[in-house]
RNA sequence: GGUCUCAUCGUCUAACGGUUAGGACACCAGGUUUUCAUCCUGGCAAUCGGAGUUCGAUUCUCCGUGAGAUCACCA
């Protein structure tokens, strides 16, 4: 049997990087198995549903690389994909329970159920609608809930790939909803139908299912489907705090990461290794690797914090791991506004300099706007500099116009640069922590940058003794 | 409150009963004859508590403690 996994978002908002990893880990699993990764997606809240929400939903993870095999714009054998789009499966299903027995009309209004929950919290105990199931329930005509009636009220016991084996007694189970008197079905029936109908062989979801299970596994019973496996994740938890990471506490969406310069292999590296790890010491991964190595039997049990260093840290070994190329088609919404007249090659030698130092794609204005645009002299820059601000006035003037007569003498690759910064710490018998800050500062007057020849050679001749003649004027 | 789950450095994690408890992020200190956010070297830092099983427990069992999840006509 081939592998068949699925991710079922409701679109009810945007993907934030805790509902991402739940798409992550079934994602990985079919296609290390070479099975099918479906998208089902789950809009039967319509009290919840937010109408751009699923095109937000496909882009994240189009953008992400978590391409499906089956669903919403790619269609599939068995679809449709959208469950408001299932009911009459949900009809049929439903009925072979009421043949059996196994399903009533809920008589009840809300306001009443919610007073046996009253009551029941009241009397500090677990409410459990089966304690009022209707004597002789009215026939189903749709206008009323229509509820499960959990056949056998017992323990159960399953396995789970990841939480190992589970169990939980028969407090666990009631009559749940299966149809809502809205003619749409609960998630809670309509994702066991939908897996069945769409032959899903692996359930992977989130943790807060685990106290459901029992529910669950006596629906499949009473349907006599087989269970599938399952698998429970772990959740991300808040930076700040040990809750679930949700929106309600503040969770970044997806694509502000994107937005912020994150690349989206960093992205998947970061949510795999948080409750995932291959056992080795390694730490970065391609997507292909983690196809290759992951495994639902190394997926840890407890929660993990997210940690936004780390992620960034990996978004920097990551570029460091893209071609330039590559690097320059993504980076091409960051370039700072100077950039924008400024031809591929000059860009590509510019993206070259400081590939190794960016951490996130948003770092290149801060990083390249001085190749751009003439950056304004700060002397403050100096002044505050440990060792700069040792020097007098004049002395600062003087290593610049040095400075300024031994560059425009040079020739302009980084080699002979190098050889005439040389010469120049012995003509001028000052430190190199001294002299190069100097004409860097002077040339840049950016907080940070390359190699300073490499810098200069980019920069050009005439820019350097340009700016290196400004730099002295504005003293 | 009921049910369920989890528990190793600040953080992410490794160690299928035997290790000086390993790695990474962050932090600190050096280095790479400029800065630095790259790179290299070094340092700091952990098994929640108590019983038990065992020659030997991070690892197995039990009891605590702490944390989380869940108890909807939401998913």
């Amino acid at each position: 049997m081939t592998t068949r996994t699925r991710f079922a978002p409701s679109p009810t908002g945007y993907i934030h990087v805790g509902n991402a990893r739940s798409a992550l880990f079934p994602y990985l699993l079919a296609k290390q198995q070479k099975g099918q990764f479906i998208l089902r997606i789950e809009d039967t809240d319509q009290a919840r549903f937010v109408e751009d929400a699923t095109d937000l939903i496909l882009d994240t993870l189009t953008w992400l690389g978590l391409t499906w095999d089956e669903g919403p714009r790619v269609g599939g054998s068995y679809g449709p994909y959208f469950q408001t789009e299932r009911k009459s499966s949900y009809q049929a299903w439903a009925q072979k329970l009421i043949d059996k027995g196994l399903a009533y009309a809920d008589p009840y209004t809300p306001e009443e159920v919610e007073a046996f929950r009253e009551q029941a919290k009241q009397e500090k105990r677990a409410f459990l609608y089966r304690d009022h199931r209707p004597e002789n329930p009215p026939v189903w005509d749709g206008s009323m809930p229509l509820r499960f009636k959990v056949p056998e009220i017992k323990r159960y016991e399953w396995h789970d790939e990841v939480m190992g084996d589970l169990s939980a007694g028969p407090e666990a189970l009631d009559d749940f909803i299966l149809i809502k008197s809205d003619g749409l079905p609960t998630y809670n029936f309509a994702h066991i139908v939908d897996d069945a109908d769409m032959q899903v062989t692996h359930v992977i979801r989130g943790l807060e299912y685990i106290p459901s299970m029992p529910k669950y596994l006596s629906l499949y019973d009473a349907l006599e489907l087989p269970w599938p496996i399952f698998a429970h994740l772990p959740h991300i938890l808040a930076a700040d705090g040990k809750k679930k990471l949700g929106k309600r506490d503040g969770a970044k969406s997806v694509t502000e990461y994107r937005d912020e310069g994150i690349l989206p292999e960093a992205m998947l590296n970061f949510l795999a290794s948080m409750g995932w790890n291959d056992g080795t010491e390694q730490e970065v991964f391609t997507l292909q690797e983690l196809v290759e190595k992951f495994s639902l039997d190394r997926v840890q049990r407890s929660g993990a914090r997210f940690d936004e260093q780390r992620l960034l840290w990996l978004n920097g070994q990551h570029i460091r791991l893209l071609s330039l190329d590559d690097l320059y088609q993504r980076v091409t919404p960051f370039w700072p506004e100077s950039a924008r007249n400024a031809d591929e090659a000059a860009k590509k030698q510019v993206l070259a300099l400081v590939q190794d130092r960016l951490k996130t794609l948003a770092d290149l204005p801060v990083l390249t706007s001085y190749f751009f645009e003439e950056p304004a002299p700060d002397w403050q820059m100096i002044t505050s500099n440990k060792q700069l601000a040792k020097l007098e006035n004049q002395e600062v003037a003087q290593l610049l116009e040095a400075a300024k007569a031994a560059l425009e003498a040079s020739a302009f690759d980084p080699e002979s640069l190098q050889e005439t910064l040389n010469g120049l710490l012995e003509t001028t018998g000052q430190k190199p922590g001294i002299l190069f800050s100097l004409i860097r500062l002077a040339v840049s007057w950016a907080p940070f940058s390359p190699a300073l020849n490499d810098t200069l050679a980019v920069l050009g001749k005439d820019t350097v003794v340009r700016r290196l003649s400004a730099a002295i004027a504005s003293r």
